[in-house]
DNA sequence: GCACTACTGAAAATGGTTGTCGTTAGCAGT
DNA sequence: ACTGCTAACGACAACCATTTTCAGTAGTGC
């Protein structure tokens, strides 16, 4: 019934990475990352790791249309994604008038316990330029 | 240079099988659907008769978080979804403050050329009271 | 009918993700 | 510190949706 959760160089080494990123990540990408800094985890527990950093929510996935799950540390509340599709640099957003729409919308054709995605894909300002 | 669309017996299928449903299938399910209608038709083919239909706008795709791809013949111009996480039923929904909000954000953080997916997921009438 | 080539589909390949299982190492409790 | 329990690890195999291959098939224009 003790189900503690363990602190390990491995899981510290996923959450140290992905709290200096500010951009979405595959898991692949992140192994890489950590076996580049010398901090070696198999790719097998970063899945874990990060599976479980989704769950408990330190971490907000996002499924691209290449069929690659991207993963950042996100802030804990709930808001939405505005990412360049070039370098995956992205800012958190918020959307109030999206959830009343939503919420409103639901409503309207007799759907209940609803949930959303809303995420803003384009170029940001750097990318555009060069 | 005559790149002629040729009509086949394994594409009306497809599109037939499509334009009497409307909920989002993914590619298997639709795949057995055309076998048990009597319409055998490759799986192969079907992932292609779908790509070319996804590329001409005549269906819209959904990527589940559980990472299979959804189909659905659609009508045309830009709209949204209201899905059932439970049976598929899908509404397709319209919305124009979120086309606002959306164009608004992403210009306040020097973001351009931008597209949104904004999909709305709950529990359908029937599915909710079963 | 004929030629041209897009289309088909069975089988194999791809590739991200998950399961397996023997080993390793946190975290009490002593 | 020492020990036992068991969560966590990780190399590898398995999984499974999707894509590629390639030889055979069948629309379409002439």
């Amino acid at each position: 019934m003790s189900q503690t959760r363990r602190r390990t160089r491995q899981r510290d080494a996923v959450a140290a990475l992905l709290q200096q990123r500010e951009d979405f990540r595959t898991a692949q990408q992140i192994h890489a990352d950590l076996r580049e800094a010398g901090d070696d985890v198999g790719l097998t527990t970063v899945y874990r790791c990060l599976a479980a950093m989704t769950e408990s929510g330190e971490v907000d996935i996002l499924l691209g249309q290449d069929g690659e799950a991207r993963y950042r540390a996100c802030s804990t509340g709930h808001h939405h994604h505005l990412v360049c599709r070039s370098c995956g640099f992205t800012v958190e957003v918020t959307a109030a008038p999206v959830e009343r729409w939503a919420r409103r919308t639901a409503e309207e054709h007799g759907f209940s316990d609803v949930t959303h995605t809303v995420e803003i894909i384009g170029l940001c300002d750097t990318c555009a330029t060069s």
